[in-house]
DNA sequence: ATTTATGTTATAGTGTGTCTATAACAAAAG
DNA sequence: CTTTTGTTATAGACACACTATAACATAAAT
């Protein structure tokens, strides 16, 4: 799985990490048992000192999707704890959503959106 | 309308201000041609810097949910830019999903999320 | 006309977060 | 034994967030 940084951009170096990651989750380019770089390996590929790695790392496993191993490194493992995922989506999406209502955004037309996002996930 | 900071929050003030007043707008609390508190009034009523109140009001102008008038403060004037907003919401969404992807959420799920939210706004 | 309040701009200081650099450690793998 | 792993510590550079003070032109209020 390829993983690229934008220095250009406004996000800071470990969450492009972070979400880069989730998304190849979510894409199923890596699953569940399936390790990631070494903290060090990932630092030289993408050209970033290894604590920005590490503190990306470091995220991902208290927010419940890898474990660190220090035989096998970071492993994704998905701590599947739906309940509070939904809430802290609701959390998120109940701000989101203000933002489209004030400039008119229907109900409907947030959930062709979220349909066509779930297409680009492909089937699995 | 009642604005409240948390000094707590790790949110930053602007961003908290910000927030609230989307916030305000899309449950109607307050709505097109309403003005809000001037920059020094605001400051004063929550607690914080001129400063802080001003970034908060020249983001919202910048976003296109407010104008500033010299003569009657801040003003909701929504700029109506659908195409670019629901470009913005689908970039925003395509990261929060796929984050509730990995914690098995289905399309299902965020569409009874979305429907929950939008009977908070109200009807209208 | 004078006073008051508005948005706006400038400067400067403090604190915090991001990122880097270097170093060291114990544990596991080769 | 050597290499690589995650982990921790320290320190510096830089940007952002927030505050403080001040000043300005414009417009409303008196």
């Amino acid at each position: 799985m390829l993983i690229e940084i934008d220095f250009n951009s406004e996000e800071a170096l470990y969450v492009q990490l972070q979400n880069q990651i989730i998304m190849g989750i979510a894409m199923n380019l890596i699953q569940e048992g399936d390790s990631l770089p070494s903290v060090r390996q990932l630092a030289n590929m993408v050209g970033i000192n290894m604590h920005t790695v590490n503190k990306a790392y470091a995220i991902l496993k208290q927010e419940g999707f890898i474990q660190l191993d220090r035989r096998r490194g970071a492993v994704i493992a998905i701590d599947m704890d739906k309940a509070r995922a939904l809430l802290e989506m609701k959390e998120h999406l109940r701000m989101l959503l203000a933002r489209g209502r004030c400039k008119n955004i229907s109900k409907e037309e947030v959930h062709a959106l979220v349909d066509e996002i779930y297409e680009e996930y492909g089937r699995v």
